[in-house]
DNA sequence: CTATATTGGTTCAATATCGCACTAAAGGGG
DNA sequence: CCCCTTTAGTGCGATATTGAACCAATATAG
């Protein structure tokens, strides 16, 4: 590729994605408490999802971060008071993640707050376009996801 | 939302984003010499593309990040002797970015050495999807840099 | 059972991100 | 001109990210 051709599909396609997963954190950041960024909103809102109760380690796995990017994250949600942390019955080694009734509150409140700018989005873009590429995205991710070892 | 439900549309959109987003900048900082990661060439592929002399505050403006961030970057690249600062001869104040050979070299190879991947990428997904999902991608992230101060 | 390998987690150090405060240069009334 | 605002860039501090090294608990091989 010179400077003089188009860069190739993916490339862009890349390209379009990392910019807009800057701007998307930017506006889920600005709803956050201070001290408190993506990452945490990310782990409040696994937990919710999937269930508490989850070790450290699967949740780095299900984030693709390293287990030290997670202590960390959970370190910071742990002196917010959001999260406990309990050893895990089950082993001596592992822990659990547990959400206190501040950590889901707080979660809950962050999407009630942001739901305006939901709906705005809704209103001003063609949300069928949005439907038809989200099977796309994550056949996208899937492959990455397989492929992490050898891509 | 509450826990039970599906998360919102939008919601599994920016979700994927940013999953892919993560997995993509790993592939690519695989391919970046120690000491050196995306943001870098971030910087670097878009003064190539764009053409050089640029001045960090607009590249700053170009890439959504604070100025710090892209002081900070361009000082990484400098350290490497990947660009030049200039002083701007237009102004007194703003400076300019050149690209050194090292620079332009560097970029291309990164992306050469990218490319089976790309190559591989292209066998094995349905090309044609990604050239569906772009115009989609481009229009939503025209959308967050359009409504960055309101949304 | 013992030795070794693996696994979950933390600590530490290097670098990155970014808000705040600051300087210097422009620009715009008056 | 002078004052005031805006703009580009930097220094600094707080926090984030992540690889390397380490520890403790398990699992496995012999």
């Amino acid at each position: 590729m010179t400077s003089q051709d188009a860069p190739p599909l993916v490339f862009q396609v890349f390209n379009e994605i990392g910019i807009i997963e800057q701007l998307s954190r930017t506006v889920l950041e600005a709803h956050m408490p201070k001290g408190l960024i993506a990452p945490h909103f990310g782990v409040l809102n696994h937990l919710v999802r999937v269930g508490d109760g989850s070790t450290p380690m699967a949740m780095a796995r299900a984030f693709q971060v390293p287990k030290t990017s997670m202590t960390h994250t959970v370190a910071g949600l742990v002196k917010h008071g959001l999260v406990e942390m309990r050893p895990n019955p089950e082993d001596g080694l592992s822990k659990q993640v547990w959400l206190t009734e501040a950590g889901r509150t707080l979660r809950a409140r962050i999407i009630i707050d942001m739901s305006p700018q939901f709906e705005r989005l809704a209103r001003d873009f063609d949300i069928s376009k949005l439907q038809d590429i989200l099977p796309v995205l994550t056949e996208l991710r899937i492959y990455f996801d397989e492929n992490r070892n050898r891509v």
